[in-house]
DNA sequence: ATGGTAGACATTCTA
């Protein structure tokens, strides 16, 4: 079984490489952020045409999640119960696989702008909900992998230059320590399962040619629980789509698991 | 210190 992410950075205009990508990479899920798009405006008859389910949360201009998936989803939910939060950001599933049940979840969690901005306190109290979600989560589902794009570099290696990145949104102490909490629950990181290339990014700024210079971050990630952790023969940083034509500034994150 | 690009939408916000 391979399951992917990919924050496509609107769906309307990245569609023919998220179909593209998938006719070269047919995994068996893949997590999209960032559709940009209301509910009526999800393309489902491309995905179905191309032998894809797809379970979506969407709005209006912003955030917006998916599961595109081999076999049908079930026990389909939105957004985090008890949690009011106006933006789409969140999308769990369960897929079928041979081992039994596979949760799988579709995360774009909040961004923050900048340390000094209303949005940096969201993202704190977001992730700290989400922490608690994966909890019950966690007690119901074993094997479960937890996707998406983050908007935090765990570490200064996650980083092209951290000297230049300090303080800064996506790398400051706060932000890492949510994401440690999250991975704290006994969530593995499955990208560091494995011996990586140095200077491995999923995200490049548009400006001042960021993928050119390999101008950095990681912070799309797959997390997953010890049942998949065990499983896990694989990790990459697809960086392909990264070169298109009208490309997203993030690419695919895949991970294989022997299921 | 500033602005650089991209997408959606409307002349600005978000990333």
């Amino acid at each position: 079984m391979k399951i992917a992410t990919w924050n496509v950075n609107s769906l309307k205009i990245r569609l023919g490489q998220v179909l593209d990508w998938l006719a070269a990479n047919p995994v068996d899920a893949l997590c999209l952020q960032e559709l940009k798009l209301t509910d009526d405006k999800f393309p489902v008859a491309e995905i179905q045409a191309a032998g894809y389910h797809a379970a979506f949360a969407g709005q209006k201009t912003y955030n917006g999640v998916a599961v595109l998936s081999r076999t049908a989803p079930r026990d389909v939910v939105r957004g985090m119960p008890g949690f009011e939060d106006t933006h789409q950001r969140l999308i769990a599933v369960t897929l079928d696989s041979p081992a039994g049940d596979v949760r799988v979840l579709s995360a774009y969690c909040p961004n923050g702008q900048s340390l000094d901005s209303e949005k940096y306190p969201y993202k704190l109290g977001w992730y700290a909900a989400l922490r608690e979600y994966m909890v019950t989560e966690l007690a119901q589902h074993p094997r479960l992998a937890l996707l998406g794009d983050f908007n935090v570099a765990p570490e200064d290696r996650d980083v092209h230059d951290p000297a230049k990145w300090e303080g800064q949104v996506l790398v400051s102490p706060p932000e890492r320590a949510a994401l440690q909490a999250l991975i704290d629950l006994d969530l593995s990181d499955a990208f560091r399962l494995f011996e990586q290339p140095e200077k491995s990014f999923s995200w490049w700024d548009y400006r001042q040619l960021g993928f050119r210079r390999n101008a950095g971050l990681r912070i799309d990630h797959i997390l997953l629980s010890p049942a998949l952790r065990e499983v896990c023969e694989a990790c990459i940083i697809d960086k392909e789509p990264r070169r298109n034509e009208q490309p997203s500034d993030h690419t695919p994150v895949v991970a294989t698991l022997a299921l």
